[in-house]
DNA sequence: GTCTATAGAGGGATAGAC
DNA sequence: GTCTATCCCTCTATAGAC
């Protein structure tokens, strides 16, 4: 991996990859992914078809790509979660909760088509888990350190637990999707405080949870 | 309202149109909803096409009834957590949630084509949220009972611990629907028996949880 | 001169129209 | 059932950057 600065074709190269992501998240987010020909997103962005397939071995490839670079859904939480192993599990977990609640609000059409397909796509089916799987894996890694901390009680299943935070806050997402922006933000707010209060409850150490 | 007897016409439509609908519920599960024509649902019922739109306002309206009468998930749920107030919600919620992961693994097509369909049609949508609310709203009554039991700890939050319970599931269904029966029974099995000790970490009674 | 971003024609499969 | 249109993708050719 040397650093040597990019050629101009090289940088021209990467700013059309990009510039077809751009538009292939647009299109695939307002229409559906099936029902977005390759020609379309080609001609959208101004090249021949058969450019779109230099640059993406197939279609999915595209879904793919955004679903690991553009889909901010497990980018942030990655960022979110990178070297915060020190902070309290109250504070991370509030922040991961209400800025996916507010990222969900942000690229909904993007998740929703993805969730969408993946009820028929048998490829993207797998996308879309690795999605979560990934998401879920990170905020996993991060409960171990806080029961390393002691701050979460010993014996937490940490790979549970982190699944069991996440599914009401994917749940909340499918059917709250169709509010508008203040009763969404109001609700999701509540809603928010009860999750953790009551995750919380069952995770956090000196409970006297266990059995 | 009145409930005087039908006449025979009367009696011939009712079974026209829950003829219509059974066959419907077949065709949609197996092959999707936007994948099968009226035509068909006509044919197979052995009527002309322009009697399945003087039952049905339109097409949505078919799967709309479906989901209100024939959504055993909404209908199990409820026919499982009738009568049962007196009975420990340990034994309940397992109960409940080994019966929702089989009846998925049964009913999963048509869920899930529900699912799909719901992210793209708004009425559907509707649909959809209210069948997830109402099973909510029924998990929660039993709840609310065996909070009045002492089995659940005082001052629980009742609707979003229902929402909290039923969340992992769903996303459960959603992520592992894929999975061939025999791996789908290990892994619901293991990850019920997770979701319950969490949950009951949180919610049951003299566990000190609270704060 | 070599490499590659790009254009565009065309093939094989298939879904939808008739 | 047939026919057409469309879709995903492959292949070849070229012009211009290196």
């Amino acid at each position: 991996m040397e650093d040597r600065p990019l050629t101009q074709r090289q940088q021209q190269a990467l700013a059309r990859r990009e510039q077809l992501l751009d538009v292939a998240l647009r299109l695939f987010s307002s229409q559906g992914f099936s029902a977005t020909p390759t020609k379309q997103i080609a001609k959208e962005a101004g090249v021949a078809e058969g450019l779109v397939f230099h640059y993406f071995p197939s279609k999915v490839d595209i879904l793919k790509a955004l679903a690991e670079t553009r889909n901010t859904f497990a980018g942030e939480v990655r960022a979110l979660l990178d070297g915060v192993e020190e902070r309290p599990a109250r504070e991370v977990l509030r922040e991961l909760a209400t800025g996916w609640v507010s990222l969900v609000r942000r690229e909904g059409a993007f998740l929703s088509m993805l969730l969408a397909e993946s009820q028929t796509n048998t490829e993207l089916e797998a996308t879309f888990r690795e999605v979560v799987g990934g998401t879920v894996d990170k905020l996993a890694g991060y409960l171990a350190a806080r029961v390393v901390a002691g701050e979460l009680r010993a014996g937490l299943e940490v790979q549970s637990a982190a699944l069991i935070f996440f599914s009401p806050l994917i749940v909340f997402f499918i059917t709250r999707r169709h509010l508008s922006d203040t009763v969404w933000q109001g609700e999701a707010s509540a809603y928010v405080d009860e999750v953790l209060k009551l995750w919380f409850a069952g995770a956090q150490a000196s409970s006297g949870g266990e059995k």
